[in-house]
DNA sequence: CCTTGCCTTGACGCCGGTGTCAGGGCCTAC
DNA sequence: GTAGGCCCTGACACCGGCGTCAAGGCAAGG
């Protein structure tokens, strides 16, 4: 399968597909004329990598998610690197909602504020 | 006031406040030999604008809130524009709770089916 | 006069995942 | 042969609130 085609199936651009090459995340052949060549497995790695960005992950965290499928997981969350990482973002996504909490309790209570003054 | 002066009372920098005329938020007279001079109730605005930044809201978003405040008004946020720029950024605010939400609860998922492995 | 310390403008760097353009090669169909 | 569609590498652009460096002016004190 070529680097088009796999962007296709997993939704994303060729472009992307390289980045994470350049990170470390995939590996694929060469074909003799330079053509990257991935085999189907490749897919669901490709998956693995957009729904740990789409939870907030950086390329770089990825990395053990990753050796942990190609190690023959039934899913890149279950060794002790990729939860170790999987704590560390709980808890920093737990400290995002807290503070944009503490704005949004700011917000109405200046919200409230006008209501009242327009009142009196 | 000098800018240096008003940036350490205002907790910040020279750059930062530069950065701020820049965008229109401030607009000092200027001494015989081009110096920045700021009056007291120019630390008050500047206050207003690093809260506002701290609420999330961008440079461009808190002009009304400026404008309100030099109008005369006690607090930046009691105008028309201002409120609406309020109830837009916490509705922007609950969007991203949501998502954190939800992401964190994917994240405490996965957690959830290791421990379920680890057992047995 | 020279140093010190403030001020001035202008401009590049950061961060990160991706879009996009440039310049060029391979392959297939016509 | 050539047109079109895929592939390659390399590199700049984005966004936004600053940090930071460069190169220079002004003022005051020794």
């Amino acid at each position: 399968m070529l680097i088009g085609e796999l962007a296709e199936r997993a939704g994303t651009s060729p472009r992307t597909l390289r980045y994470y090459e350049e990170h470390g995340l995939i590996r694929p052949r060469r074909d003799a004329n330079g053509y990257r060549q991935y085999d189907d497995g490749e897919l669901r790695v490709v998956h693995e990598i957009r729904t740990l960005l789409a939870d907030g992950f950086g390329v770089d965290d990825i990395k053990p998610f990753v050796a942990c499928l190609r190690a023959g997981n039934s899913s890149g969350h279950v060794c002790p690197d990729s939860a170790d990482m999987l704590r560390r973002r709980l808890a920093e996504v737990d400290g995002f909602i807290d503070q944009l909490t503490a704005v949004r309790e700011r917000l109405r209570t200046q919200l409230q504020e006008i209501k009242c003054q327009m009142t009196h």
